[in-house]
Order: C-alpha cells, then structure tokens, then sequence
DNA sequence: AAAGTAAAAGAGTTTTTAATCTTTTATTTT
DNA sequence: AAAATAAAAGATTAAAAACTCTTTTACTTT
C-alpha cells in the first residue's frame, strides 16, 4: 500500500520483538518468522539491516535473539521506513517528478503534502512499543488468519 | 511514492491529453512523450490499456492521436489509478495483511483509515480537465524541468 | 487504389524487488 | 575445550515491474 513488501515484513517484526521484548525475552528469527507469518530468511536479512542501524538490538548464540534495548524504546515507525524505504515517501512527488517543489509543483503537490504530512505525523507518533498493550490484549494483529 | 512508476506516467499523460483535447486536438506519442518526459514506447503501452478500458480515446491514422471525448471529462484520477495499479490503494491492509479489517485490525489500521480515506477523496475530486486552467498559466507542471 | 501515418498487439529485454541458500562468526552451555 | 546455538555475511535465484522492439491493423490523404 504505502510501503514496500520489506518495509512491511520490517514494521511487523519489530512490532513483535519489541512485544516480546516487553516480557524481557530475545525471540529467535524462526519464531517471528511464525508470529508475523513471513518467509524466514527474508525477515532475518531484514532484522540485519535494521540492526546494523541499531534500530534493533541483536545476540548471537544459546538464549541468543533478537531484542529492543531500553534506548531503542523511542524508536518510531518513521525510523523503520526511512530505514528500508528511504524518504521517498515523505519527499518524493507523488506524480514522480524529480524537481516538484513548491516553486515548481506538479498539479497534486499541495494535496499531496496535506497527506503526506499526516502520514509522517502518524509514523512518527508511532513509538514501537506504544501497540504493545493493544496486541497483548487482541485487539490488534500482526499475523494472518 | 503513492502509485507505481506505471501509474505516474499515467497521470501525467492523461493531464497533457485532456489539457490538449481543450484546444481541440489530438496529440500522438511522440508528442507525448515530450510533453511530459517519459520513455515514449512505455507510455504507449500505457495509454493502450487507458484506451482500451475507454478511459482516453483514440484514433488511428493521420491527424490521429490520443484525446479525451466529451464522455472522459469527467474521469478521475481514481479511475486512472484504479485502471493501473487497482485497488490495492483504496482497500488494501498498510502493514500487507490480507485479512486485516475492522474486525481483525493491524495495529494501525484505524489511522491509516484516515489517510487513505482522505487520499481517496482527492483522487475522486481530481477530474482530468480540472487542472487544465493551471497547466496553461504554468503555475502547475507535469515535465521535468 | 496507393502511400503514408499512427495506434494496437505481441514478444522480448533489463532492472529492481522479493525470497532463498550456504558458509562463517560469535556466544553460551556442558 | 567441545558441542550446540543463533545471528551475520555473502552469494544466488525467482518474480515482478519497468522499459524496448517489431510487426500488424486501421485509417486518411492524395
């Protein structure tokens, strides 16, 4: 919809690390792969990028996983999609021209920014530990069926 | 950003035909092309499908070319996007879940409702010859520099 | 009717994104 | 120290999206 296949894969598991995370456990890449029903190699090529940003915490070895420290409590949704998308969805022109500005705007730029900037206010809003309660309680999901 | 790369070039071609079809004239691809600074045999395909689905018209021959009929005035940009990209922005699930609704939210289910609820209504508010006033003062652009 | 023009149709290529597999490195437990 | 565990790294494959090329069909003008 908004974001890349990756991007959404990306979101959902962090989602759930920081869930389990919460409860003071490192979740394996084999279970989020089940708790956030995607293809396991692929989410675990993505947890690396997002580690490597240090968006996620990481631990090799027995009892090791995947995790969110306590410094990594404020990251948001912005940072996880500016991380595997880039800014294209808050900068690029929604009719893909290269230098639409205010200057120079295609004919949706104003309405554009309009929605564009709530979509960046609502990600932003969106620390990855804020759905914790809600998806404790099922109330709301991260997994098919 | 919000459409596939397919779509934009849509959008921006069907502007410059409704804006063209004003002074009463067809334009071919070629003209097209230019006009809005897209790889000339892509766009074709393009506007194969848009005429196909009666969206754009066109004719064959010389002085033929693309145009819109007094029927397409008030196509919309939803129709444009709906006709290349489908529905996947009006109904599909932001975090990629396929049973994702009310019911069974994901996590930002109701707020993304919002978004697209309001991406929704410009896209249907955004008739194609509506922008044609502006594109003739320059103070809207669908080309490149 | 012939020649020329322009889109339609269809097949093909390239690039990007999505997904997989194999090997290596780090860590922990016994 | 050895064995087991789990992520990191890197190479590879598959599928989808973006883009191109060639041939055909329709239409118009001369």
């Amino acid at each position: 919809m908004f974001f890349s296949k990756t991007c959404e894969y990306a979101i959902r598991a962090v989602l759930y690390i920081a869930q389990k995370s919460e409860e003071g456990r490192k979740v394996g890449i084999r279970e989020i792969a089940v708790g956030i029903d995607s293809p396991e190699p692929f989410i675990a090529k993505i947890l690396q990028v997002l580690s490597k940003k240090n968006l996620i915490q990481s631990a090799k070895g027995p009892n090791g996983g995947f995790y969110v420290d306590k410094g990594s409590r404020d990251t948001t949704l912005a940072d996880i999609v500016e991380a595997i998308d880039g800014d294209r969805l808050f900068v690029g022109c929604g009719l893909g021209l290269s230098n639409c500005s205010s200057a120079k705007p295609c004919p949706l730029h104003t309405e554009f920014q309009v929605i564009r900037d709530k979509l960046a206010a609502t990600l932003r809003a969106a620390t990855i530990i804020r759905f914790n309660d809600e998806l404790n309680l099922g109330l709301s999901y991260i997994k098919e069926r």
